[in-house]
RNA sequence: GGCCCCUUGGUCAAGCGGUCAAGACACCGCCCUUUCACGGCGGUAACAGGGGUUCGAUUCCCCUAGGGGUCACCA
């Protein structure tokens, strides 16, 4: 059987960074099996629909590189969602008479009921289990209404829903491929709302119908949905259908240990990319923390994770995200990626850093494309370019801390710092041999060398005492602006002699 | 609280009865470097506890503890 897998969020916001991973495994699994990974959008409460929020998600995985085959796509032209695939639609809230015919279905193979119970009596029957120490459930008020009972309520048009009706007492068994056999009694488990009284359907009803019909061969979801395994199972066999092979994913924790919540910080895949994190950098991290390869290779590109994934290499226990290491493989990315390419995602970060603006950003490009060069090393972030190009926005130097300030205000510095604006100012290029060059010849005529040479010039020009090479700071400043720098720095700063 | 799941260094993790218990991030040294970063080398650091089974348990079973999930007309 051709296998197929889907992504099924809910358009509540953005998409979560456990949701790249749910996607993630999915779509690795699909393609190294040659199936296919479509997504489905679940958007059966009607309260929680947020306007964009599925072009958004949209947007995300194709940013990410978790491309999908079925399911809603943007439309070039019209940016209009527009649905592929044959076994659409897609978008839960465009397949409600599906769902309906299906409950009626399961309501007259009696797997199913008619409940006319008001909220406010579930939630008196529930405070009073609650008040006796009992784990609150529906008490099958409605379980075993005569027909005409139904008939009479449903002709007066009383607001009902439809359950469930689970067997009692009855152990329902299944072998999930990560966490292995996990059973549940039913008398643990309520006769889960099948339909609501909007006429929407749950999410425990349109999983079971979609997946069905949908092909899907294996269910890849996030934790929180085994317990509700048993219920989608007893569902399948109500219909009469071969349920999916289940694939249980553990949580992704923040560094509190407790699950990634928004509090932490970035919890969205947006947020990653707003910083300046690289696609391959976050979908390689990501797929890293719950999984590892028998290689035990780390640094992998889509196609190698694709050859490389199995779910039973996949951990039972939930995962810390640890930022650090992120930072240090989307380094890694960073060093690797092709400079032209590189620098053009570093565009916003350039303009930040007032290397650039919009407008000029073509025209200096080789220019920046230099900047990113000798600072992509490091970088943990694109954002981080920003920081490190800080001085650059300023035509005035600050002197950073107490160890620079006394570099600055040693009593040769004026000295070396007038030859070298006399040397630079004379050269026919100032590129960073130039540079170096001209600073040997500075050494000899001074006696001035080490670190009492270099670390002025450093100083002056960048008020810093790290940073890229210091020739490399003055090829990319050009005369002009190194001369402005030092003159700054030899008035305010610089003991005179 | 009931039910279900989980438990190797600070973190991600190898391991699937016999290993000096890998590797990576972070951290700490040293080297490289006329700064910082990069890179190289090295170091600190773990099988939650208690019972079994076995010639032998990190590995299998049970109990305890801790953590998580779930108990909605939310997904």
């Amino acid at each position: 059987m051709n296998p197929r897998l889907r992504f099924a969020p809910s358009p509540t916001g953005y998409v979560h960074i456990g949701g790249l991973r749910t996607a993630l495994y999915n779509y690795l699994y699909a393609r190294q099996m040659g199936g296919t990974y479509l997504i489905r959008i679940e958007d059966t409460d009607q309260t929680r629909f947020v306007e964009g929020a599925i072009e958004g998600m949209i947007n995300a995985m194709t940013w990410a590189g978790v491309v999908h085959d079925e399911g809603p796509f943007i439309d070039a032209q019209s940016h209009k969602i527009v649905e592929k695939g044959e076994f659409g639609p897609y978008i839960q809230s465009n397949r409600l008479d599906i769902y309906k015919k299906h409950a009626i279905e399961l309501i007259e193979k009696d797997h199913a009921y008619y409940c006319f119970c008001t909220r406010e009596r579930l939630e008196a029957v529930r405070d009073k289990q609650k008040e006796a120490g009992a784990t609150p459930k529906y008490d099958g008020h409605c379980r075993s209404l005569s027909k005409a009972e139904i008939d009479e309520k449903l002709n007066a048009g009383m607001d009902h829903v439809v359950r469930l009706k689970l067997p009692t007492n009855r152990v329902i068994e299944f072998d999930d491929a990560i966490k292995g056999m996990v059973s549940v009694n039913t008398n643990d488990i309520d006769d889960q709302v099948l339909m609501k009284t909007d006429g929407f359907p749950t999410y425990h009803m349109a999983v079971v119908v979609d997946d069905h019909y949908m092909g899907i061969t294996h269910v890849v979801r996030g934790d929180e949905w085994l317990i509700s395994t048993p219920k989608h199972l007893y569902t399948y066999e109500a219909f009469g259908w071969t349920p999916p092979q289940f694939v249980h994913l553990p949580v992704i924790l923040g560094q509190s240990k407790k699950k990634l919540s928004k509090r932490e910080g970035d919890v969205a895949v947006e947020d990653f990319r707003r910083r300046g994190y690289l696609p391959e950098a976050l979908i390689n991290f990501i797929a890293l923390v719950g999984w590892s390869p028998e290689d035990g290779q780390e640094i992998m590109s889509m196609e190698e994770m694709i050859a490389k994934f199995s779910f039973d290499r996949v951990s039972k226990s939930s995962g810390i995200f640890d930022v650090d290491k992120l930072n240090w493989m989307n380094n890694i990315y960073i060093k690797n990626y092709d400079l032209d390419a590189l620098t053009h995602l570093s565009k916003p970060f350039l303009i930040n850093g007032a290397f650039t603006t919009e407008e000029t950003f073509d025209r200096d490009f080789t220019w920046l494309k230099r900047i990113v060069e000798v600072l992509r090393e490091r970088l943990n972030k694109l954002e981080d370019l920003s920081d490190y190009t800080e001085f650059f926005k300023r035509n005035d130097v600050v002197i950073e801390d107490d160890e620079a300030k006394e570099i600055i205000e040693m009593t040769h510095v004026p000295e070396i710092l007038a030859l070298f604006i006399d040397k630079m100012m004379a050269a026919s290029t100032l590129d960073a041999e130039a540079v170096k060059a001209l600073l040997k010849e500075i050494q000899k005529e001074t006696g001035h060398k080490g670190k009492n040479l270099f670390m002025p010039v450093r100083v002056a020009i960048t008020g810093q005492v790290h940073g890229p090479d210091i020739a490399i700071v003055t090829e990319i400043l050009g005369k002009t602006l190194t001369k402005e720098r030092i003159d700054f720095c030899l008035k305010h700063h610089c003991i005179q002699q």
